[in-house]
This record gives C-alpha cells, sequence and structure tokens, in this order.
DNA sequence: GTCTATAGTGGGATAGAC
DNA sequence: GTCTATCCCACTATAGAC
C-alpha cells in the first residue's frame, strides 16, 4: 500500500498526464462524435499514430476505455451535485445552480457527456456497466428531491408533476451536449442563465395576462 | 403505369399490410431499442421467424430497411407540420398543437422517432441519407418561425433567444420518446399539456412576485 | 418466399520480436 | 511502448435449390 503501488489508473484519475490519459482523450472523441460501435480500435490507434495491436498494452479492450472515460465523469459530477445541495438549502437557487453545474460538465467531459447520453442504453446490457444505470438514478434522486422541497416551499407550482418536470429538465439540459459548442460565442453561463430562465418563469411575455 | 405495376413499397406506404410492412415492423422495433449498428440481420430473421438470407428476397439491404422506416415516419411528420401551420395562425396556439403533434408521431411511429433521434448523426454520413440532415433543417424553420411570429405579435418574451429557445423544446420534447411508453398511464395528451404549460409559464409559483 | 450453404469482409484481440 | 503478424470470429450479403 505503499505510493509505489498505486495504479497507473488511479494517477491518471488525479492529474490527467501520461500516455494514458492522452489516449483516452483520443478515444473519448471518436466514441463521442462517431460512436461506441462504429469507431474501432483501429481508427483510435491510428488517431493516436500507433497501431491498433500497440492498444492493448494500455488497455484490456475497448471496453475498458469507455469505462474509464465515463468513470471519470461520473465520479466528479456526482461529487459536484452533493456539494450543490450542501451550499444551497434554498430550492429556487439549488435548481438553478444544478443546471449551471451541468453545463461546466458539458465543457470539462464533453466527450463523457456524449457517450453517456449515446452508449448508456447499450453498454447498460453488460455487467460491467451496471453502475449506468445506478448513477442515472442517483441523478433522479437529486434532481427530484430539490424540485420537492421547492414545491413544499412554495417555489414551484403545486401543481407540477415532479417526476415529468425532471425529465423535461434533464431532457433539455443533457441533450444540448450534441449542439452545445464550449469554444462557441455562447458560454455554459450564457445558455445555462437563459434556460434557468426559460424553466422557471416560461417564454410566454410577463405583460400577457 | 398501370395498376399492376405499382410497387410493392408504394403499396405498403399506403396500407401498411402484407409480408414487407411486417419485416419493417420487427426490424423497426430492434433498430429502435438495440441500436441500428447493433442490430444483426440475423436478429431481425431470427425474431421474424426466418433466415437472414431470406431477409434479402425483401430488401436489398439492412440500410434499405431503416431508410423506408425513416422516410415513412418523416413524409408523415412534415405534412402534418404544414397542416398545423395552415390551421392555426395563432403563435401560442400553433406552438401547443406542434407540440401535441409531436408527441402524437411518438405514439404512431415510436420506432421511427427512436431511430430518427439515435442514429441520424451516424446514418447522415452516407449520401443516401443526407434527407435525414434536410428534414431536421426543415422542422427547424416551422418551429422557429412559428416562435419568431410569436415574438412579433408579443405573445413570447422580447429577449428570447429564439434559436436557442427552438433547441431547448425541440430537445425536450423529441427526448422524451426514451422514457415515454404510448400505453402507459400518461397519455401523449397529458405529457404534452404539462409540457406546454411548463415552456410558456415555467414552473415558478405564479403568486411568487 | 424460404432454405442451404457459403463467400467475403472487417472487426477485436493476441503472441512474441524489437 | 510499439511493431509485425495473424488468429478467430461475427457480420452482411450472395447463389442457387426447393
Amino acid at each position: 500500500m505503499s505510493a509505489k503501488n498505486a495504479s497507473p489508473r488511479a494517477a491518471t484519475r488525479e492529474a490527467g498526464s501520461g500516455r494514458r490519459a492522452e489516449l483516452l482523450a483520443i478515444a473519448g472523441e471518436l466514441f463521442a462524435s462517431r460512436g461506441f460501435l462504429a469507431t474501432t480500435v483501429r481508427e483510435i490507434a491510428d488517431a493516436a499514430g500507433i497501431l491498433s495491436g500497440s492498444l492493448y498494452h494500455h488497455f484490456d479492450s475497448k471496453e475498458s476505455m469507455v469505462d474509464e472515460i465515463l468513470r471519470d465523469f461520473l465520479d466528479h459530477q456526482r461529487a459536484i451535485n452533493d456539494e450543490v445541495l450542501r451550499a444551497h438549502p434554498d430550492a429556487r437557487t439549488a435548481i438553478a445552480e444544478l443546471i449551471r453545474q451541468s453545463f461546466r460538465a458539458m465543457h470539462r467531459y464533453p466527450h463523457a457527456v456524449a457517450i453517456f447520453q449515446n452508449e448508456s442504453k447499450y453498454l447498460a446490457q453488460f455487467d460491467r456497466f451496471e453502475y449506468l444505470s445506478r448513477a442515472a438514478a442517483e441523478f433522479e434522486r437529486t434532481w427530484t428531491r430539490v424540485l420537492r422541497d421547492g414545491q413544499r416551499a412554495g417555489a414551484f407550482r403545486g401543481d407540477l408533476n415532479v417526476k415529468l418536470a425532471y425529465r423535461f429538465i434533464r431532457d433539455t439540459v443533457w441533450t444540448s451536449v450534441h449542439w452545445y459548442n464550449p469554444r462557441g460565442r455562447l458560454t455554459a453561463n450564457v445558455v445555462a442563465e437563459q434556460y434557468v430562465a426559460i424553466f422557471c418563469d416560461g417564454i410566454s411575455e410577463p405583460d400577457r395576462a
């Protein structure tokens, strides 16, 4: 249990440095843009400037690559969510902050978020990816708890179907990874603020009634 | 050009009857639930109770199957959208009706809608599926036109970013195909009404300010 | 319209040299 | 840590009998 025995994987998680992390970044981009099944190990190797066989010095399999990419993202996001709940007892600001942090995640883990969206259903059929369903369920518990708290406190409409509202927000926020460009003119903060505004007050002109 | 020469495909489009349509329904369900690439022609044949070679008596290729499934849905939805615009000059009711009709589409073409969502990006790389991008662009024009009209007429907030609002609505509505169950307790109409309410007036308690 | 049989291709993964 | 060479398998698609 000395420092010497720290696995290469743990080291990668901390610093994101080294060849292993480079290869994961390359693989992640391909998995996200072309899909996990459509991406071949030969393509990953080509993009890295090596031959496909050499990849197996670093990873057991193609599945191991996507596994590590997803775990890194999910570990991070779980921690962030817990922190938001601790720091924001008020439901309305908590929801707004969860949305902002979701866009920050797309900024930091754009490929992992896309892979999580696109491939969870396929991957979840394998035992080693059971944790994907568990993570999704945990996210749902976090968001719906905040929505229900806000409803009790009178911040959100009493006639709201909480589960439906959760799906509504989740689908809108997380799906934007398909078009959201972290390097584009719309910053994560701008999009997040617009989305918070629509969620809370709708698209109608307030003077209307 | 006599009736005798009507292609089997044209006939299928009209009535949805015959062996060809049965096979397409089976393939569509598999493509939607497991993904296009993850579904093998052998699985389709198994589900149909025949051998994989026999499928090629009906279809050129796996791609031809998904092509026909998608075209049927897109042709239908295009016609519906045009009709909504003609029947509803008022922007607010037009948006509400577009949303309702989207849920009806998920009711009628659940598999085609899912395939369109999940596989467009992959399929669009092939020339024969160029029409998928064109259809997506046409949907965008339809929805943003209504949003802009509503903004000019004072129904929607002037500070709304129309393109962002469109993506917001599109992502929310069409992504719900992943969890929406046409035979479940939530009917298309109930979900559509809740969504229209959130879009227009938000989740906040109105008495608040 | 379906079956038998199989061609042809490209995929993930491995063993051992360097 | 990468390369050479290659195995083995599953897949799409085809040809021709029934």
